[in-house]
DNA sequence: CCAATTAGTTTCGACTCGAAACTATCAGGA
DNA sequence: TCCTGATAGTTTCGAGTCGAAACTAATTGG
């Protein structure tokens, strides 16, 4: 049964081509992964970088919760980490303690206060929720579903979604080629497969 | 046919639960994205976000192509885009024109040296490489697709993985528990489940 | 026991980004 | 017509990011 599966999805995926399609896609989303833990930061008066190390240490091992991993984790230099670890620590979010064997080496441990906080940010982003509309849409093409996350996010945070001209609701297919139904001007085939900002799906549409 | 498929997609899904997971992944593609895009603007002397609103207006049709829409799509203030659509309009990346309806609004088209500039920026990216090699590997499970792409960008940059203790080659259960091959130190079930810094994956493995 | 290496901190400068004040243009109503 | 309010864009300012480099302290290896 899954070999019949492994078939279906590698003819799909082949098909479709849609590798820069979904580059795309996954920068968007970045974008939008970025400003949401900018924004949930804010109420606690963290900065990103801050919230993303404060994570990392809720859910590395023991050979791996120092600065130096941190960094190279996150891809940041050490000095860059040292100054977000200092922070987290005179915000009472981290204890710090050095390693027995190694006098060199700084063990970092979120307090439970620190645990909360790194709760309560995955709780409190939309993603989770458009991950699980994604997840029960029913389509297995990568770039679809990251669009379908993607969407869901924008609507949650009241963003406009910048779809391809023509995928919009006023798209309209006339005898001598697309019109906006917005502008009523005619579009070329250029134009229609542009983004818009001005972009609104079509009610029941998935794609 | 796409009926069978759909049900078999639903139930993995619904039994492996994993949107934290991909809560994760995302997080962290999204981090190491943002890396190679500063890694290649630095070439040219551009930071990540005037690469992005390069990138949009190559991408956006004539009603978008605004510095409002730019601000629009990266989630940026007018003032913050201002400012770089400077910068690329003096690298000669783009050219500003006033609408003559609207002789407020400004249209920013990219010059064919910034057009140029952006084409470069997909080509060079390890992405759409580690995207072909996701599309071809056999996992329609969400978290695992992304999983792939993680793992192929961060080799392809030379950075650590960072997986998970259990998933790494030195793992080794023994008879009292796991042991970690490299210290040849006991693993709490806690410990073999979170995140290290010298994780290496099998040779063959996959997940 | 000294040199080289490694972990971490501090300092500095270039850059990001949002907020707010500012200019210019447009649209609508008395 | 003029005047008010809204909109597009620029400029300025301050808090914060981040990498580079110099620095301290501890460890390892001849």
């Amino acid at each position: 049964m899954n070999e019949v599966f492994v078939k279906l999805v590698s003819r799909r995926y082949n098909k479709a081509m849609n590798t820069p399609e979904a580059h795309d896609l996954l920068e968007r989303l970045s974008n939008l992964l970025r400003m949401e833990t900018r924004a949930f930061g804010l109420k606690y008066g963290l900065q990103p970088v801050q919230v993303e190390a404060l994570k990392y240490l809720t859910e590395c091992n023991r050979y791996s919760d120092t600065p130096q991993a941190v960094g190279d984790y996150l891809g940041l230099t050490k000095g860059t980490v040292s100054q977000s670890l200092k922070v987290l620590e005179q915000k009472g979010l981290l204890t710090k303690r050095h390693d027995k064997e190694d006098k060199r080496l700084l063990h970092l441990t979120p307090t439970l206060k620190g645990k909360n906080l790194i709760k309560k940010t995955t709780q409190g982003q939309h993603l989770a929720f458009a991950l699980t509309a994604a997840q029960s849409a029913s389509s297995t093409d990568l770039a679809q579903v990251l669009q379908t996350v993607l969407r869901t996010l924008q609507q949650a945070n009241g963003r406009k979604p910048f779809g391809a001209c023509h995928s919009c609701r006023f798209h309209e297919r006339g005898p001598q080629g697309s019109v906006c139904g917005l502008t009523q001007e005619p579009l070329s085939l250029e134009d229609s497969q542009r983004l818009c900002r001005e972009h609104e799906y079509p009610d029941e549409a998935q794609g």
